[in-house]
DNA sequence: TTCTCTACTGTGAACGCTCACAGAAGCATG
DNA sequence: CATGCTTCTGTGAGCGTTCACAGTAGAGAA
C-alpha cells in the first residue's frame, strides 16, 4: 500500500494561473507563449512577469493535442547496435544533433532500430505522429525503413546520400569523392604508386564514391589500376583488419594504403603490424573520417576529415524546414586533409 | 506559399473510429487498451480486430493529458560532452537503457548538460513533468542537477554511487572496490612488487573505491604502499598520459600500472611507450571498464569488466520502479577480470 | 419472487492548451 | 457622424484520451 510518490510532486501551475495572476485571459497568455504578435507591450509584460512569479512551463502535451505536433524529434538509427556502440562517429553526429535542436528548445529521442521487431514498433510509432521528423542515420542502402517513412509523409533527413530515388529525399553528406581524391593526391605526392584500398560497402554511395575518387585520380595520374589492390569492407574495424590481410596477401608490393574509415584503419594498421610492415616507412596509410579513432590509433592516422559538427547542425536545419513546409534539399559539405603520423 | 505538407500525413484514426469500428463504446477500448480488465472475450476481440483494421494507435498527448504521465523517460548526462564523444562506456549505457525501455514501449529523450546553461534549461524541463523519470550519468560529486532533481521529487536512477546522502537515492553500480582488489592480486601474482596506480577522481566514489581496493590488496600481501606511486585522472585518455609521466619520473622502478580507467589505460600505453618501457615485458599494465578502449588497445588490455549490460538494465527497472511508487534502493553488480595481452 | 452480488458497458466530464471568432477601442477617412 | 481599418482582448469549443460513475444483465441466495 504504498503512499504518495517520494518527494510528492505537486501540480504545477496552469496558464489559467497565469491567466489570473496577470489579470489578463488565457488567449493573451497563450499570444505571448506563441510569439506575441497582437498582444500590447503592457499585457506583454505583464504575463512574462506572472509566468516568472508562477514558475510556469507549458504542457506540451496538452498542446501537442490540438496542435497535432510533437515538438519533439527522432534520431532514428537502423544499423546493429554494435556498430554504435563502436563507430565514435554516431557519437558526436548524435551528440551535436542533440544540441543543435536543444537551441529550438525541442528534445530529441533515440531511437535504436538494430532487428525486424524494432523497425516495425519504431516504424509505427513513428508514423502514427509521436514526432514530428526524423534524423536517419543508415549506411546501408535500400533501407526500408526510410522508404516507408517516405510513402508515409514523414519528414525526414538522412545524413550520408542515399542511394537511388533523387531529388525526393533530403540528406546531409561530406563530399566523398572529392575527399578520397585529396588522399589518394597526397599518397602519390609521397611517392607511392602500388596505393592499395579498403572501400566501404559498395551498395552505399559513399562507398562507391570513395573508391571513385580513388580510381580517377590513380588515372589521371597514369596510374594502372590493378583490381587485386582493391577490397571492400563494412566500416568495422574486424573488417579493415581482414581486407588488408587480403590485399598483403594479393599485393605484397603495397607501399600505400588508403581505407574508407578510420574504425578499419585501425585493424589495417594491426593487420600491417602483424604482417611485419612499418606504418609510414614501408606503408602510408590514410583513413577516411577523421573521428577520436584516428587520433587514437598508433601511428596517428592521416584522414580525410568530415565536418560533422557541420553535419549535424545542417540536418537539423534541413529538417526543421521540411517540417515548416519547405522541400527536400541535399547540403554537401566540404572535406579536409589532416596529415599525421601515418603517411 | 507553400501548399500542402510533403506527401500529406492524413489524420489517423481515434479510439472513437475504433470504438465504432468494433461497436462498442469509447471507454471499452480504453480498457482493452489498458490490460483488459473487466472487459468481456468478445467485446477484447472485436476491439482487437478494430485496432488492427484501422491501424490505430494510442494518441499519447491525449493519454497524459489525463493521467499526468507522460511515458518517457530522460537520459540525462551532466558531463561536458567531450566526455561523451571519447568514452564508449557512455554508449554502451545509453544504448542498453535505450533497449530496455524499448522493451516497455517507453521512449528515452537525450539531455546533454554540459553547460550551465544548458543545466537549467533541462532542470526546469524536467521538473515540468515532461519525463515521468531521470537515468543520471554524472561521474562528479555533488551534482547540483541530482540535488534539484530530487527535491523536486523526480524519480532518478543514478549510474556509479553517488557521494553524501546515502540511502534516499537510487543507484546502480559495479563493485568498484572488488574489483580493484581482483586486479592487484593478478599483478601480484605476476611477481610486480612495485605496482602503481591512475586512480579516478578523489571526489567520486568510483575513484575512492578502487583506489582503497589497491591500497587494501597491498597491505595484506605485506607490500609497503608508497605515495609516490599513486597519481589521479578524470578518466580521459589525457589524463592518464600525464599521470602515467609522472609516475614514471618519480618511481622509475614501477613494474605494473593499474590504471582506473580504459581510456586513462589507453594514454598510459602511449606514455609507455613514448618513454620506451616494454608492455608487459618491463611494466603490466591493468584498465579498468572493459570497454571498446581495451581490446582497441595494443597491447589487448587485461581489464575489470564492468557488466554494462546488466547496468543499463538494472537501472532501468530501479526507475519503473520508483515510479511505480517503490522506494529508492540499489545495487551492486559483481565485476570480472579479464585476462589480455598487458599483463 | 426479490434481493444482492459480480461482470461488464456506456457516458459525461475533465485534463491544459490553441484556435477561430466576436467584440471593443482607437484612429483616420468619407 | 457613420464607416472602415487596425490593433488588441476575451470566450467557447474542441483536440483524444482516461476516469468516475451510473446503469444493465445474469447468476445465485434467501
Amino acid at each position: 500500500m504504498t503512499m504518495s510518490n517520494t518527494g510528492g510532486r505537486r501540480k504545477p501551475p496552469t496558464i489559467h494561473d497565469v491567466a489570473r495572476e496577470a489579470g489578463v485571459s488565457r488567449g493573451t497568455v497563450s499570444r505571448v507563449l506563441n510569439g506575441g504578435h497582437y498582444v500590447s507591450p503592457t499585457a506583454q509584460e505583464a504575463v512574462n512577469a506572472a509566468i516568472r512569479r508562477t514558475g510556469y512551463v507549458v504542457n506540451r502535451h496538452a498542446r501537442s493535442l490540438i496542435t497535432g505536433r510533437s515538438d519533439s524529434i527522432g534520431f532514428l538509427l537502423t544499423e546493429p547496435q554494435e556498430r554504435f556502440f563502436e563507430d565514435p562517429n554516431f557519437n558526436v553526429l548524435l551528440s551535436g544533433c542533440t544540441q543543435a535542436l536543444a537551441a529550438h528548445d525541442i528534445p530529441l529521442l533515440l531511437m535504436l532500430a538494430g532487428t525486424r521487431d524494432e523497425r516495425r514498433r519504431i516504424t509505427r510509432y513513428i508514423t502514427a505522429g509521436h514526432v514530428d521528423g526524423v534524423l536517419l542515420v543508415s549506411s546501408h542502402s535500400g533501407d526500408p525503413v526510410a522508404e516507408e517513412l517516405r510513402e508515409a509523409g514523414v519528414p525526414l533527413v538522412q545524413c550520408g546520400k542515399p542511394m537511388g530515388l533523387g531529388a525526393k529525399v533530403s540528406y546531409v553528406a561530406a563530399d566523398d569523392r572529392d575527399g578520397a581524391r585529396d588522399m589518394v593526391r597526397h599518397l602519390l605526392s609521397l611517392g607511392r604508386r602500388r596505393i592499395g584500398m579498403v572501400s566501404g560497402p559498395l551498395d552505399t554511395p559513399g562507398g562507391v564514391d570513395r573508391l571513385a575518387g580513388y580510381k580517377e585520380v590513380l588515372t589521371e595520374a597514369g596510374v594502372e589500376i590493378d583490381e587485386r589492390l582493391v577490397v571492400s569492407g563494412d566500416y568495422s574495424r574486424a573488417s579493415g583488419e581482414a581486407g588488408t590481410e587480403r590485399l598483403l596477401a594479393r599485393a605484397p608490393d603495397m607501399d600505400a594504403l588508403f581505407v574508407a574509415s578510420d574504425l578499419m584503419a585501425q585493424g589495417a594498421l594491426t593487420a600491417l603490424r602483424r604482417a611485419g610492415r612499418r606504418v609510414p616507412e614501408d606503408v602510408s596509410v590514410g583513413g577516411f573520417d577523421d573521428s577520436s579513432a584516428a587520433t587514437e590509433a598508433t601511428p596517428a592516422l592521416t584522414t580525410v576529415r568530415q565536418p560533422y559538427d557541420r553535419i549535424s547542425a545542417e540536418m537539423v536545419r534541413l529538417l526543421l524546414a521540411q517540417i515548416g513546409g519547405e522541400d527536400p534539399a541535399a547540403v554537401i559539405l566540404p572535406t579536409e586533409l589532416v596529415k599525421r603520423e601515418s603517411t
